[in-house]
DNA sequence: TAGTGGTCTAGACCACATC
DNA sequence: ATGTGGTCTAGACCACTAA
């Protein structure tokens, strides 16, 4: 009806240039996504019962909830109702891994592979692990570095660093035991949740150490990805260095 | 049309399913876009107009242009109508490149970038172009070979391959002459919309040709983009290999 | 059968661009 | 002032899921 600016408050004051009301209902389910309210694999209220709690329409949630669900935060589901995304119990073993085998007729996703764990320390951030997280200078952080096999043949080294604070308890043996995307372990025992990711790529030449876990001769050319991981507010969470070996395989993308 | 998008449904079996009506009313407006009824950059009829048009409500128009315009195929301005995408008179100049320079502060967009053409020939179509772009063996294909280069130093060179009966009048000059970018002139001259494309990225080893075309030694690692391109319908029309010298610049990729 | 998301409609009003 | 897309509403009905 005739409803100028219902009740989603904030309003009367300097014209933040004006602010759709779907908008504003997106920023509150967001925040408690964020504040924990509903958890990732639970099922957000319907929307009718959201309706009625922010006052607005049914198709005004409507809209908010197809964004959110666009952006992968929120699934769908016709009949049963609406979730929180989440990583673990997911179908997709690597959600953000792109690597995919050359001839793979079968699978478009690296579904077989395994991983093999070789370090997990604490050290002070290098000063390029502490610019992408944001951290302070000589803030702590984690690192962890593994391999992903292929047919048994090493095909990923992942060098992953996290701040140390937000993974207190993590341990070589939690990553070793836990089964599933790693994270899921992190939203499990940590509360993080990577929403979105970031990646710089090149091309660079096998170090002899690297060469050796890879099982590569050294000068060998091998993929870099850069990694930036983003939990809620865009708040940086994860840095990941990867360098794959691509004579089998290869790093695919769509662009639309 | 019952069947363009959902399910993994494939059984041989009756899928009459059930389509929802701003599905057809996209095939119908995707028709027109590649029957040529609005040309690229054009406007589109109103909302309303379309609604007449097709006898079913705005809302529903609304919603299909809102997934074409998703998928790039349309352009909403507000209070100027909806416009037919174009890769001409852009303001991207690469539709398609992801690559950007490490430290770019000002531009997240390699801008600057001049373009130095080298070949443009017709042959037999290699085996692996022939098979990529669905064509068959022994059907003639174009090929160009140029370099992009940044402050004056190579960084990409790039092998592309067309079907050669779409793009009869192609020459080195055209090329040459043609402002703006190379999908502008397809688009224009030929008729020939990119919509689409999938890249297969490797690191490779640069051969003795391809480091004296991009000024870096011999066996230097080198990020590889094949990329393949499609046309309304997906089908292939751009087979396309690039080689990135990233050194100076990187891939850059957002997941989400 | 009841509850959820998914579609479709019709109408009102707002924001933006143009004349 | 007019026309365009953008938002919001209210209600009806459909499709899917589960008890």
């Amino acid at each position: 009806m005739p409803d100028p600016v219902p009740s989603p408050a904030e309003a009367a004051e300097a014209t933040p240039s004006f602010s759709p009301l779907y908008q504003q209902i997106k920023v509150l389910i967001t925040r408690s996504l964020q504040g924990g309210e509903w958890k990732p694999g639970e099922a957000i209220p319907s929307e009718i019962e959201l309706a009625a709690r922010f006052k607005v329409s049914q198709g005004t949630v409507r809209k908010a909830i197809d964004e959110l669900s666009a952006e992968n935060l929120l699934v769908r589901r016709q009949g049963k109702g609406t979730f929180v995304a989440t990583h673990a119990e997911q179908n997709v073993q690597y959600r953000f891994l792109r690597l995919q085998p050359d001839s793979g007729g079968a699978s478009n996703t690296p579904a077989g592979m395994q991983r093999r764990l070789l370090d997990c320390r604490r050290m002070r951030a290098p000063a390029e692990v502490s610019r992408a997280l944001d951290l302070k200078t000589g803030d702590s952080a984690v690192q962890v570095r593994r391999l992903l096999l292929a047919a048994g043949t090493p095909v990923v080294l992942d060098d992953i660093w996290l701040p140390a604070p937000q993974f207190k308890g993590l341990t070589l043996d939690k990553l070793v035991s836990y089964r599933g995307p790693m994270y899921g372990l992190f939203e499990r025992e940590f509360g993080v949740r990577m929403i979105r990711a970031e990646e710089k790529i090149r091309a660079v030449a096998a170090t002899n150490e690297e060469a050796e876990l890879l099982a590569v001769s050294p000068g060998a050319p091998l993929l870099s990805v850069e990694r930036l991981a983003f939990t809620y507010d865009d708040k940086p969470v994860e840095f990941r260095r990867g360098l794959y070996d691509t004579t089998r395989h290869h790093y695919r993308n769509v662009l639309s």
